[in-house]
DNA sequence: CTAAGGGTTCCAGCGACTGGAAGGTCAAGA
DNA sequence: TCTTGACCTTCCAGTCGCTGGAACCCTTAG
């Protein structure tokens, strides 16, 4: 398989597809003309990859998945104690934009939005008294 | 002032003020040794962006709140218009951010989290049965 | 022979800082 | 006077996870 048609099959983009063979989660072979060879197995790979990036693990977490992936002998606790700490920070997250969200829902009601220059917004940013926490 | 007591007055790192005289925020003036000085309008500014950043605006929407709020003739209606898109960004984040989790939560749930090797985790990232969505 | 559509490498840029090196300045103390 | 240490300066590089682009090679079809 060419890196098209993985990037096809993956729906992971070539560019992303060489980066991560750069920072080594892929070492597909090459032919004799320089081009990369992928196996299903790499295809497989970069797959798992992509869902677990998609669910927002970094990296560092993908290769750590990745690992214990491919290590059969490996607990499902390491797996679990990952995907918990990354729920956790998720749900910081979470709490934060909630946090952000309501500060300016609550200074939208009260902008009135017309053309006066009174912008209960704007004295918000700039005399600091917070609406919430 | 120099930059070190805006700094802490502020409370943005001195490295970040500069980067904000960088990109064109602020102007302070020199004195002959050329150390940055600083009048309160600038920690003013330095202050309203802290907090439109600490409420997610990015340095572009920041640059525009400035510049409504600099601009004593703007009617409000443009402030809240970015407000309001922001926080509908927010609120997308929000539901991508749940959306993960829950999917996480499941997993976890369906984890044995103990040292046998089967992980519904791993299983759901290899084979790509999507939990939700 | 040429053009299109693969593939390759390498370098630079995104956003919003942050760290570090190498050096200038200033005030206090011996 | 000298030294120490805290502060300031500039500039360059790195962070993260790609992404875009240039410049080039390979293959196939017309």
């Amino acid at each position: 398989m060419n890196i098209g048609e993985v990037a096809e099959r993956s729906g992971i983009p070539t560019k992303t597809i060489r980066y991560y063979e750069d920072i080594g989660f892929l070492h597909p072979k090459r032919n004799e003309n320089g081009y990369r060879i992928f196996e299903e197995t790499e295809l497989h790979k970069l797959t798992f990859i992509g869902r677990a990036r998609s669910l927002g693990f970094n990296i560092e977490e993908c290769r750590a998945l990745l690992a214990l992936y491919e290590d059969k002998e490996r607990g499902s606790s390491d797996v679990k104690k990952i995907a918990q700490q990354h729920v956790k920070e998720i749900e910081a997250k979470i709490a934060d934009l909630i946090a952000m969200r309501d500060t300016l829902t609550h200074l939208i009601t009260a902008c009135a939005g017309d053309h006066r220059p009174d912008c209960p917004i704007l004295d918000n940013l700039s005399n600091g008294k917070r609406e919430q926490g």
